[in-house]
DNA sequence: TATGCTTTAGACCATATGGTCTAGACCTGA
DNA sequence: TCAGGTCTAGACCATATGGTCTAAAGCATA
């Protein structure tokens, strides 16, 4: 397949709320490119009718600063075709604003400042599935994207070097068995012990893990990962 | 400043645990570019003791598929200085080894089977603060990225079974405080109600959520976010 | 106005839970 | 062999928790 007639098959749709851009954009991609624009949207719901109606390969949505709802008109093209591609357009190179854009599904992050060269072949990398994201903005979504993760691993695991690690296999055993919400009959039953046993291990895990009841020692072992799976199937 | 001078300054850890692979990027390095190899280390120890020795710019981080220790290495790199650019690399391309090493911090990820150039533009850009993702890889990172927060937001509020529901606002309340591990007392001392009120509703909370006790109730709450649900309504 | 739901709160009782102590059996590494 | 940790399990006691019932006050709405 030649280069040419992949580019004479993207259809793109325009989203701005500003009229004047989007149809600036509409005219620059029609006149520097063989892209066919099926329309030019001033807001999210005329956005969706026509994502409907012309199935697009490529929708370049504006996204303003102050009113974000640009994320959320993303989801929702995202929702009634994932295989739709979406371009974020923003004046705005914030972090968040990068990272969430990405999150909801968008496959290119775009400055309004780039040149409009920059903006032709972002389109096309996007409709061949790659990801366009300029090494500026890839570095301070990534730089987002590290540090949301650091802080939850700091404040769940390595904080204070994880109670949970004092613990014996035993009393994990025993932990993991009240994760499932039930009674200290319970855990005997399924160890196979007495349950003034379950309840010595009990007692013990509450000072190791320096809690004072059951519900405590369960959210200490859920928060600080006895086993993430656990925490997803966890019963009731 | 020359370009010449930036990369005579970068300085270089090759990480791999098979010694011969070792050496040989470690030459190949040499070899190609004006960067200065610090050291070759053949497992996690070693790394991080020459990483405290030379602080390199950039550490070249070999991670094993089946071994995934390199993944914890990356974190433990980071760690003690977070400055230090570490630069996954791998045979696999696999979308959720990609996502796990830039979770934790890698900056650049390269695969084994790419040209040696390629290692050398990586290294440079990495070291200049740019992200290294080459377009086959970040199309699957960014797959699983978007795909991870889908996931998240399906499993949690597409079960309208939800019995949290049918709570009152006030039961609502009462239990995201039991979701603290508080006691009875403790949420009537929150709430300047009396306990036998708190019993009252954690009984109805109970009923309605078809359990038999608080730590029950709590895991019900957690794995069918409660606190998702409340910013979703804080919402509309 | 009447009905129903929510929030409040009490009584009464049974049992589960938690705190503390002691102690034997077993295993392991010094 | 001995010390120390783990797993087991009992006693005793205080209190927190849970089950059930009743009921008043406030509020919405049909």
């Amino acid at each position: 397949m030649r280069r040419v007639d992949i580019r004479a098959n993207i259809k793109v749709l325009v989203v701005d709320d500003n009229y004047d851009h989007a149809n600036g954009i509409s005219e620059l991609i029609k006149i520097e490119s063989d892209f066919e624009v099926v329309g030019t949207a001033v807001n999210a719901n005329i956005a969706l009718n026509l994502v409907k109606k012309h199935r697009p390969d490529v929708v370049l949505m504006d996204i303003n600063m102050p009113d974000v709802d640009g994320i959320s008109a993303i989801q929702e093209i995202k929702s009634i075709n994932d295989k739709i591609r979406v371009i974020a357009v923003t004046g705005y190179d914030d972090p968040d604003l990068i990272f969430r854009a990405m999150k909801v599904g968008a496959r290119g992050y775009i400055l309004k400042t780039m040149a409009s060269s920059q903006l032709i072949y972002a389109i096309e990398e996007v409709a061949n599935g790659k990801i366009y994201l300029p090494a500026i903005l890839a570095a301070k979504f990534f730089d987002h994207f590290q540090k949301s993760f650091k802080e939850d691993t700091e404040c769940r695991c390595d904080d204070d070097e994880n109670l949970l690690s004092y613990l014996t296999s035993r009393e994990e055993e025993v932990l993991e068995l009240l994760t499932h919400g039930i009674t200290y009959k319970g855990v005997a039953n399924k160890l196979f012990i007495s349950e003034t046993t379950v309840k010595t291990h009990v007692n013990n895990i509450f000072q190791k893990l320096q809690v004072n009841d059951r519900t405590q020692a369960v959210l200490y072992a859920i928060n600080h990962g006895i086993s993430k799976r656990k925490k997803l199937k966890a019963a009731v």
